[in-house]
DNA sequence: TCAAATTATGGTCAAAATGACTATTAGTAC
DNA sequence: GTACTAATAGTCATTTTGACCATAATTTGA
């Protein structure tokens, strides 16, 4: 979120947005808005739906388009900059209040992220190239929220046939390096046309 | 989809649309819509995305919020009105050549149903109010494509506790009448924050 | 050098779910 | 009454799941 540093919700903390220009296409002006008050850059932005009750700014009617991404936090170095005068990441449990329907729209992309993790394995995007079967299983315990058994989870990934052994190990950790694995998009993309599921 | 009547579109069979009023919710504008153009009113029309790239429209920049429903076609009499011509039904599959990027928006709302089919139960609301479990089971097959066997079929609705008993039976069919189910929205509701997870 | 700690990886087993069937029942049509 | 149709119920081998337990490989530090 970022503080805003102008207009009516100046000193808040709300979602980063802004007016999209006349001659830019909706997913420029999302690009356009984030890494001009974020800093942040060159991460894939999907669209979540369009908000437009009544009312939803006081001063006239807005109608906005709202986007979302996953990525790791860790990756991206913020830079507050234009109509925001600071930027930092928030524990979905620990948003402040908001002004607008920015909650409605928090709410709303969460539920949809949790939905979708579940049926298309964009966890991926949230995990080095190469990875572990724990590290793949704590990103999906982080996401659903709830703990995993580590022998049947790694029963189950194995016999999706998704991951692609890298013949490598682990290095620098203290205890029995764990091999590593990467996700073949082409083979995912493969197995959804026979109706594959991606379930946890 | 209707005959336009006025613009540049004028004479083509296109998407229903218009423009949204100052001070109605794009939801609100929808359902107007609809119903100018179609005569087809209360049902529940669910927001698609909104398509923003520059030139969809040649004359100026223009901005849709798309919008779907699930229902019976006999179930609605199209009436053309307001800057529609005619209106019809369409195959998806024959679909004549449409104006701006109409194309791109059925494409996108009919591979977002696919989808959407397979992991909620909408497919109700292509029932009657009371049906049959083999009503249901057809209505399935013709969504997924595919022939589903009817008692592992009847089981596995049956334990999903989803489905209320009538305690009715079928009327005027040659055969054995079949009992009559309804669907509960309040039990799918409270099945669902337990990730109750709907496939079949 | 050896025990403790830590995580990887593999296995067991009962319970539940699934898929492919078969059997029986209730009602209509002739 | 018999043929027909679909409803409803049950069987059974196979697969999947969930909750465990066991062992292997490595590092740390006493």
């Amino acid at each position: 979120m970022v503080k805003h540093a102008e207009g009516i919700s100046k000193g808040k903390w709300a979602l980063p947005g802004g007016w999209i220009n006349y001659n830019e296409s909706i997913d420029d002006a999302a690009s356009r808005l984030l890494k001009a008050l974020t800093g942040v850059s060159n991460i894939y932005l999907e669209q979540l739906r369009a908000f437009g009750d009544l009312n939803r700014y006081p001063e006239r009617r807005v109608i906005t388009v709202a986007y979302f991404a996953l990525v790791k936090p860790e990756n991206y170095s913020l830079h507050p900059g234009f109509t925001a005068s600071d930027a930092k990441w928030f524990d979905i449990q620990r948003v402040p209040k908001t002004p607008y329907d920015h909650k409605e729209i928090l709410d709303f992309g969460f539920a949809h992220l949790k939905h979708k993790v579940r049926h298309e394995p964009i966890g991926f995007n949230l995990l080095p190239q190469k990875f572990t079967l724990l590290g793949l299983q704590e990103l999906y315990e982080a996401i659903l929220g709830k703990p995993l058994d580590k022998s049947n989870f790694r029963r189950k990934l194995m016999k999706m046939n998704l991951l692609v052994p890298c013949k490598e190990k682990q290095k620098d950790v203290s205890h029995r390096a764990a091999a590593l694995y990467s996700f073949d998009k082409k083979i995912y993309d493969r197995l959804l046309k026979d109706e594959f599921n991606f379930e946890l």
